[in-house]
DNA sequence: TATGAATGAGCGTTCATTCAT
DNA sequence: CATGAATGAACGCTCATTCAT
């Protein structure tokens, strides 16, 4: 398969992580920091040191990338949560936890805004109807966040989740206009408040 | 000064409002509606009614366009703000007719997302430095919450106001990546009954 | 109009015929000696001299230069034919210039085949479905044709019209692939035999 | 030699040709039913189920496939002739049997025109010269109709031969620009009574 | 002022061909 | 023999910007 996530290292004289993943990682990188539109595939190519018509083996078009970005986001996300889950035993020290993660991005964030609340903008902007599988990249931490609001005996666990996501959210928009890392801080202290202020 | 904002319609047959204004007005709903990267200066014209050639008589680069757009929207707010000052009374009322002004534009919201902070995302990732004038969009509206819980004798005003538009901000997020107008409503609402519980 | 058809040259600088009519002829001469997918828009551009940017000003794409190519031949056709009606009175005397037209072209046909011919077939393989335009290139011939025999009083009119028409796409095939203009020459001869044979 | 027309198949599970075979198949197929400029050499590895990096090992460019495929066609005319040779005794019934042939493939004819012809007026067009190698697809069949004539004991065996043939390729035209089948039913059935008609 | 026309750099994409194993 | 991967030149097309009148 063309598609390979492997490396192609083993006993070859290139040394280097395969090149779907130096491209998928490239373009998550530039689609973030410079918006997708901006983002040319020579950008891309460039960044991943793979050759221009070489992208094409990997992706079909431009949208192929920028989903398999999105994948990449998701797995991340995924993985983050299970980690938290792995490392935390009650649910308002998980809450806290990535509260932690989130803010602890402030400076990229005050640069770039959220990564995944920018990617979704934006994408809902292109005509060709990208097929909205943006949306997993917000609902996927909703959820996570709703078990745990469910886990702390509150019925009210999914409007709760979605005033946590929406305070991150807007947050992290307010701290990239402003371009006030500090606001992301405070904000984050902030929830974490309200975390512990929050009863069964 | 060639970039008057009068009309140019004295003594001319039709009514329509001068060519400057009808290409801010077209630029601004288009910009909005697809993203500043995929509006080209020819649909602004298109939608605006004025020859493509003409339009830099008005503007000399696309940049000018973006930032009388920015202006506009800027304006705009200011006379709503102010609107709201003179139609309500107390800093409460007027808190929750900010509010209502916000939820009532959730169907566009759903498909576009909030006017202002898109806008500002999506510029802060251009190359082309734009002067950051988009800090304004956020801050005039934070200032002016600001002062409505002065007013009501809180002085951690600064950081309700924030936490007030970043809920909003968020909650516009979260309601376009999930195309959900009701998302809006209902995170409406929780704010007017927060603001209704705020003590002085 | 963007598409005017008019030269530019009255009082102007450049005393060159319009730049659409040089694209449609320059066009039309490369598709018809290479073939439509071996014509590069660079290479109209060139031959038209005219940059290759300017080209998308008067036509949106390639499909569209390939349509005004035909177009331009359809018009060449009617007047070509409109001219045998006006120098020549009996059907037969116009059907043996009609062949005379053909075979005084021997010589290009036998390097690029009929222009007419060869565009279709190559057009009919396109994906892109070609809106059919290109039937014209043969039906209206075998409609004058068809008209002259019904003049002679032909009752089988259309038969011999088709049979007349194959007759001369048939020997243009020939006559490419075998590199023979006597060839065409030859059928001609015949033709014209045909023709005087035929009675009422 | 490394270019073997046979199988590679023994002792194998599958029956299939070889893959040479398969590629000059499959490469038929595609470049009647595309064109030559249309059809990649993707398609045609896709087509015949042979990984792409293989095809070089048989074909050195994309021209010798080309060059098989017109020697397949070459063959295969050879191989109908015979069998009419076989099947047929009188010279009159053996063109009439040709006749036939032809017409039956009306309805792929009426889509893609005559296999040989269409190849014929593509490659010609061509810049890389091809060697010609097409002028045998007309040259042969021409060269049988007119030892059939000649057995008729007629001394214009050559011109009729080429009258004959240019009918068919002709009607083929027409047949696909028109898009009518019946257009070359027609024409079979006037060739065939003209066959009948010629005396020695 | 106004405008149709012009311009060229650059973008996403394709593809015949080659290479390393 | 076989094959996944690589390569780069070229293509159709876009667009902000400029020019001539």
């Amino acid at each position: 398969m063309a598609n390979s996530d492997d490396d192609d290292s083993i006993g070859g004289s290139a040394a280097r992580p395969g090149k779907r993943k130096r491209l998928v990682s490239a373009a998550s990188d530039l689609l973030y920091q410079q918006g997708v539109e901006n983002t040319t595939l020579a950008d891309i190519a460039h960044a991943a040191d793979v050759p221009l018509g070489n992208v094409y083996y990997y992706f079909k078009t431009k949208d192929e990338i920028v989903s398999a970005v999105i994948e990449a986001h998701v797995h991340d996300i995924e993985e983050m949560l299970a980690s938290l889950d792995r490392r935390h035993r009650t649910p308002k020290s998980r809450l806290k936890a990535l509260t932690r993660e989130l803010t602890d991005q402030r400076n990229v964030i005050a640069q770039y805004g959220c990564p995944h609340g920018t990617l979704c903008s934006e994408l809902e902007k292109r005509t060709s109807g990208t097929d909205h599988a943006t949306v997993r990249l917000l609902e996927i931490p909703i959820e996570w966040t709703e078990r745990q609001f469910r886990a702390m005996g509150r019925h009210d666990a999914h409007d709760l989740a979605v005033e946590f996501m929406a305070a991150y959210q807007g947050a992290a928009v307010l701290t990239q206009a402003l371009r006030q890392p500090e606001l992301l801080t405070h904000e984050g202290r902030r929830l974490k408040r309200w975390i512990d202020s929050l009863e069964a």
